[in-house]
DNA sequence: TATTGTTATACTCTATAACTATA
DNA sequence: TATAGTTATAGAGTATAACAATA
């Protein structure tokens, strides 16, 4: 009737419940005091560091269908963070390039950033933190 | 404008990311054979392991709001698979236990489970995948 | 007065199909 | 004919508030 219980092996089921751990420390730090999605940190953060990218190329990066990031990118348009450039060599297909502002605003958040990975390095040692994330990205490196 | 990118970094970043593989993985062995949500999996794992639990620990142990876990379990009740019986102690709780069938199906899906954590394990080696759920854990631990 | 669980509601996310413009 | 991006729509997830019954 006990047990150990499946789930505990079952690793789908231990990355969900980190997913909210992580999740939490996003919103404290990033999300309420800046009023951003996960979603639109992501974005802002490897359009800072590309230069500029595709829709198409940010789309496979988190793993967006094609209208949700038409939808974040609109949204993050009328805020002024990004814009959309025509690409010189597709006239199909567009470059999302960051703003003034946007630029301003991903440098801002690289210390606030660190901060919080320094939070969960109040769960996770520091050499746990990294090797969780080498191991995490084993996990993910095919789809790349 | 380009270097490592901040996101290498970012924890939270990989578990989204990883999230994606871990519910591919659940979605083609589990999910979409025995159209079952996730959250449905594994209150189903949990209520097995448990013999019966009150909603509102479910609602803890899966990090979901009791109006969502309402919903949750009128549709597992309406499949047939838990039932919710008066808690002799407190007339106000409720204990969700598994129907016969919820039973059969909990016992159908352990090995299928283990097919997919063995399929996981192809990016992984076994080593690594208790490596990972060891650290993950560490991470949630505060939250038990 | 506080707690358990439910119902009601609104907002967001997710996925699909249909459309446009270019290749 | 295929591809990049957008628009439209429906279904599922998420969060809050309000409620009924019981402690």
């Amino acid at each position: 009737m006990t047990g150990k219980g499946l789930l505990d092996t079952t690793l789908g089921f231990h990355i969900a419940r980190a997913s909210v751990v992580a999740y939490d420390a996003f919103e404290q730090h990033i999300g309420a005091p800046h009023e951003l999605r996960k979603v639109d940190f992501s974005l802002l953060m490897l359009v800072a560091q590309h230069g500029h990218l595709a829709p198409k190329g940010l789309a496979k990066m988190l793993s967006l269908t094609a209208p949700k990031l038409s939808m974040v990118l609109d949204r993050m348009q009328a805020r002024g963070l990004i814009e959309r450039k025509p690409d010189p060599q597709d006239r199909r297909s567009v470059r999302v390039i960051l703003t003034p502002q946007g630029e301003r605003l991903a440098r801002k958040l690289e210390p606030v950033a660190r901060r919080m990975e320094q939070g969960l390095k109040k769960l996770l040692s520091a050499a746990d933190h990294a090797r969780l994330i080498q191991l995490l990205s084993k996990l993910t490196a095919p789809t790349l």
